[in-house]
DNA sequence: AGCATTGTACGACGCCCGTCGAACATCTGC
DNA sequence: GCAGATGTTCGACGGGCGTCGTACAATGCT
C-alpha cells in the first residue's frame, strides 16, 4: 500500500521565482523550444509530444529545469507527465516577460 | 607607427543579435546589474564606475560577454572604455524584451 | 501474467562558465 | 622619464551544464 500524495514534484512557489533562473532556463535553444510549444498548445502536454533533437533522459533533464526555475508546472497522470506552463504566476512576478521572449523567439 | 583602427573592439551586427546568447548574458547577476545600472545612467560609463564584488579580471570578463552577445557596445577612450547599452538595436530585434526584463529586475 | 510505453535515476563524458592572481599594455600627469 | 591608473590577457581552478546510455520504476494493454 502506498500513500497517495497530490503533488510528489517540487515547485517553487510564486515568490520564490528568480529572473537570474528564468533567463537562464530559457537561455537554452530546448528549452525555448518547449516553452514556444507550450505556449502554442495552450494546455497541458505530455514530455514525449515534443519532437526534440535530444534522447528521452536530455529531455528529463530539461523540464526539470524549467520545472525548478518555475517555468512550468508538472503533473504526473498514469505513465505520463503533463506539462503546463506557469503563465499567471511569470506574469505577476515578471509582468511581460514571457510574452516579449516568445514574441523575440518567433523572429 | 601604429594604424589608426576606429572599431579595434568586436561587436555583432544588430541582425546577428540571437535571443539565447541575449537571455545567458542576463542570467548573470553581475552582468544584470550592469545593465541596470547602465540603464539608469543612460549614457557611457566606464567598466571601473561600478562598484562590482568581484575583480578586474573578472569585470573584463563580463563586459565581454556582454559586448559578444550585444548587449552593449564598447568604445574606446584613452585608458579607459566606455560602454554603452545598445537599446536601439535590441529593442529592433527583441521589441520589449530589455524594458520588461529591467522592470523585472528593480521589482 | 507478460509486454509495451512513458518517463526517471544514475554515472560518465567533454566543455564552458565564473572566479582569481599575476603579468602585461596603454594612456595620463607630474 | 617615470609612476599611477585603467583594462586586457593568460593560465588555473572548481563547479555546473548539456549530452548520452543503461538500468530502473510505474502504468496501461492484451
Amino acid at each position: 500500500m502506498s500513500i497517495h500524495v497530490t503533488e510528489q514534484i517540487a515547485h517553487p512557489s510564486c515568490e520564490e521565482l528568480e529572473l537570474g533562473a528564468v533567463l537562464h532556463a530559457l537561455s537554452d535553444p530546448v528549452r525555448l523550444s518547449i516553452v514556444a510549444e507550450l505556449a502554442r498548445c495552450d494546455g497541458e502536454c505530455t514530455c514525449g509530444s515534443f519532437a526534440l533533437p535530444v534522447t528521452k533522459s536530455t529531455c528529463t533533464h530539461h523540464f526539470k529545469v524549467l520545472r525548478e526555475a518555475g517555468v512550468i508546472r508538472q503533473r504526473q497522470s498514469g505513465t505520463t507527465r503533463l506539462n503546463q506552463l506557469r503563465i499567471a504566476d511569470l506574469e505577476t512576478r515578471f509582468p511581460g516577460l514571457l510574452g516579449t521572449i516568445l514574441r523575440s523567439s518567433r523572429g
